[in-house]
DNA sequence: TTGACAACTTACTAACTAGTAAGTAAAATT
DNA sequence: AATTTTACTTACTAGTTAGTAAGTTGTCAA
């Protein structure tokens, strides 16, 4: 599963075959199709398990405590993190990417990834302005798919142009969002 | 070039085939091969293609004399187009997505496709800020990126969540933009 | 000690992949 | 009228794809 959540991240759905995965745990094809029957299932498994790893992080007491800004640079540094690691691309991206080509269930399962995190990105921007500590005109889901969108094609633009596009994008949000009215 | 290119923005390089082209224009696999002996060179064509519509475009006396807001309008309006056109993505969007298994030459074409974006939409800001109509602070280029990266995201988001966010994303980028500090 | 089960391997299939070599028929050039 | 060129088709190759069926081996419980 981790092999195949790397795959998908460096080179997508239709990127990467059993016989990849195979080859570097050095077992057989018919090894991993023991375990995970259809790719289909694979992946579906895959984003599960990254759905909920996001759930966890969002509702641990840690997390919930911090302030706005902090929850924010929290959720930044995810994505410089997946950049940092071979420059990965946002799972969710890369599965909207493929879309059309995709089995009904990666497809439902795609959607649902995102709308978690534009959810959770949504009610952080809200309590920030709230707060007073972001300031943005709109809506805050408009907001949140502005940097979501963001965030995703800036990894892959990351690719293309090198970090530092990567970075410079980050730093605008935070400009964008903190400069005073 | 015109069906591959939908292919590339529909199913990505990796998603499609000389059969999948044959098939649509009636022909036989070897007659594709005829006109472009390798898949490689067929996508850098069909990058290069673009790239020169896209600078023929900004080179147009029509699009040079429009006002900064207009200018990006129109900008955005090729990504409205674009996803209307049976959810396509950014060609430069799909490309970066697969980017690691893309031969030398795909890599390069989608780099300077990206740059000459960039570049545009760049000076597009600048010349709206200075002309008092775009407000943002930081650096020019980092917007540009930001707002590339954002649209990239937004056609691929759109996939999953449907065309409401796509236009939620473009309305928050003007309101960002106009909104009076 | 037997037997069940988990985790494989071996050996395969049918479909698809990019790409090629040789032949053909019509149009354009000489 | 003869020749060349263009745009194909037919027929193929070698490699890869997801997926399967049948057999093997080690572990663990009854």
């Amino acid at each position: 599963m981790d092999l195949a959540e790397t795959f998908i991240q460096e080179k997508g759905f239709n990127g990467f075959s059993y016989a990849h995965i195979a080859k570097e745990l050095e077992v057989k094809n018919a090894a991993v199709h023991y375990h995970f029957p259809t790719k289909e299932e694979l992946a579906c498994t895959v984003i599960q398990r990254y759905r909920d790893r996001f759930q966890l992080w969002i509702n641990n007491s840690r997390i919930k405590s911090l302030s706005p800004q902090e929850k924010l640079d929290w959720f930044f540094s995810i994505y410089t993190n997946t950049r940092a690691d071979n420059g990965k691309v946002c799972l969710a991206g890369s599965l909207e990417t493929e879309f059309t080509s995709l089995p009904a269930s990666l497809q439902e399962q795609t959607g649902a990834l995102t709308r978690e995190l534009l959810t959770w990105l949504e009610a952080t921007l809200q309590e920030g302005r709230e707060k007073d500590v972001f300031h943005f005109g709109g809506d805050p889901a408009s907001k949140a798919a502005l940097i979501l969108s963001s965030l995703q094609g800036a990894l892959q633009m990351a690719r293309a142009l090198g970090t530092d596009t990567f970075y410079a994008v980050v730093e605008q949000h935070k400009q964008d969002l903190l400069a005073i009215a």
